[in-house]
DNA sequence: CGGGTAATTGAATCTCGTCAAGCTGGGTGG
DNA sequence: CCACCCAGCTTGACGAGATTCAATTACCCG
């Protein structure tokens, strides 16, 4: 958040108190099951998660993934059970947190409520983002703009812009991702490569014209052009 | 919202203030345009409406139906530019109000903050779900799924649940809601009536048998089993 | 240096899209 | 009151794109 509006020192201190346990978890564990009781939000620190739901017939589809600094769980706000499952895809550490500390927060700190609330609607744009990408767009499109997605959000937080980032997936989580199997995720990632607009080598993909790649992919960039001179002062 | 708490006087005053300008709508128009200025939300009262964003391409990805009750362009929040269109499948009541009211109400009555915080959380579930939808069932069960869909949300206003509703869609929304052509939502949805799951009267659905049709489709009725106990109190 | 997971590639198959043509029903104007 | 019109629905034939199945190959970890 602080890169967005200047805490005052009260925000900050309700901010830390929200991140005072922390827990390691390691690289393939699950922190929430889907379907199971729910009472605890995390924030992730280090590493990355991703969220998914399984379809009865064993087939998975990945959600969202989840960078430092970000709430997961706030889906199972409103209900009793999770709606999804949250599982680190590297070493991760986490701060667990009570629902009702969400609820105190708002009481006592709105601005930062209502920053939650700007957060979680551009989380929604990012997901119709990709509704509309599964909807209707090529399989080639899909995977190149899940690969635009993952470099932008990687850049908003260590600030480099050269193109290039550790993938840290699988073809087979790229495909949950994308709505299509790993064997053509791979067709497309060398599809990709081919045409020029990406380059591989040793789990880290470059992306030369981010310009280009977001043109053949359909891809807005939704961490840019925030409007959030509508929250209230901060108490 | 009275649906789910007791308001307090207070409450009820603040929300309808909210609802104070009406404007009548004519099926077909659009009240927000994608990618220009937004300042204002809307509160639907009557009728039907839906979001959508539209691809260079032209298609069309239809990414939420809206009944009375609701709040249309919430995603908006967070941007200086609208993310998507808004525009009514019938004629229709709506009441615009500023951005700014809504971090008024999260400051003066956050119990009603926290509440819309839980309804955008089972919007994202909701939205999750038909990405997990397109991503990962068939074409039949994503036209099932969305038949099941307005139909629990008819139901969740109304109360009647003998499982006869008006679809008001065209096959060629539907198709766009879905990420299918018109063409191939016509041969799904005969295909479901052959299989017994719907039958069609005069642009009304039927589904005969709602578990059966949720068990073809994997659908989850995401407005039952909802936890709203970590809420503050009212002020 | 194994052993297992992930990536790669080819061939056959199937689902869904595309194109094209006819049909139907409700509204409109002569 | 009827003929027409037009949007939406229906159906068939064909093709493209994605899946499935199967078999190697490359890579990482201990």
């Amino acid at each position: 958040m602080s890169g967005l509006i200047t805490l005052t020192t009260d925000e900050h201190a309700a901010l830390d108190r929200i991140e005072e346990r922390r827990r390691q978890v390691r690289k393939g564990t699950v922190i929430q099951h889907s379907e199971e009781r729910v009472t605890e939000l995390f924030v992730l620190r280090e590493g990355m998660m991703m969220s998914y739901v399984l379809l009865p017939d064993g087939s998975r589809q990945i959600l969202r993934f989840y960078f430092p600094g970000e709430i997961m769980g706030m889906a199972g706000m409103g209900y009793r059970n999770a709606p999804e499952t949250l599982c680190a895809l590297a070493d991760c550490v986490v701060c667990p947190f009570e629902k009702a500390a969400v609820s105190r927060l708002m009481v006592d700190h709105p601005r930062l409520g209502a920053m939650l609330m700007a957060f979680s609607q551009i989380e929604r744009a990012v997901l119709t983002d990709r509704l509309a990408s599964l909807g209707r767009t090529s399989a080639r499109a899909r995977v190149g703009a899940l690969l635009l997605e993952l470099h932008n959000r990687l850049r908003a937080r260590d600030g480099r812009g050269n193109g290039t980032f550790p993938l840290g997936l699988t073809q087979e989580e790229i495909g949950d991702a994308t709505g299509l199997t790993s064997v053509h995720v791979n067709r497309m990632l060398r599809q990709l490569e081919e045409d020029g607009l990406i380059t591989r080598e040793a789990g880290h993909v470059t992306i030369g014209d981010v310009a280009a790649l977001a043109r053949a992919t359909h891809h807005v960039d939704r961490y840019a052009a925030l409007d959030l001179s509508w929250l209230p002062p901060a108490r």
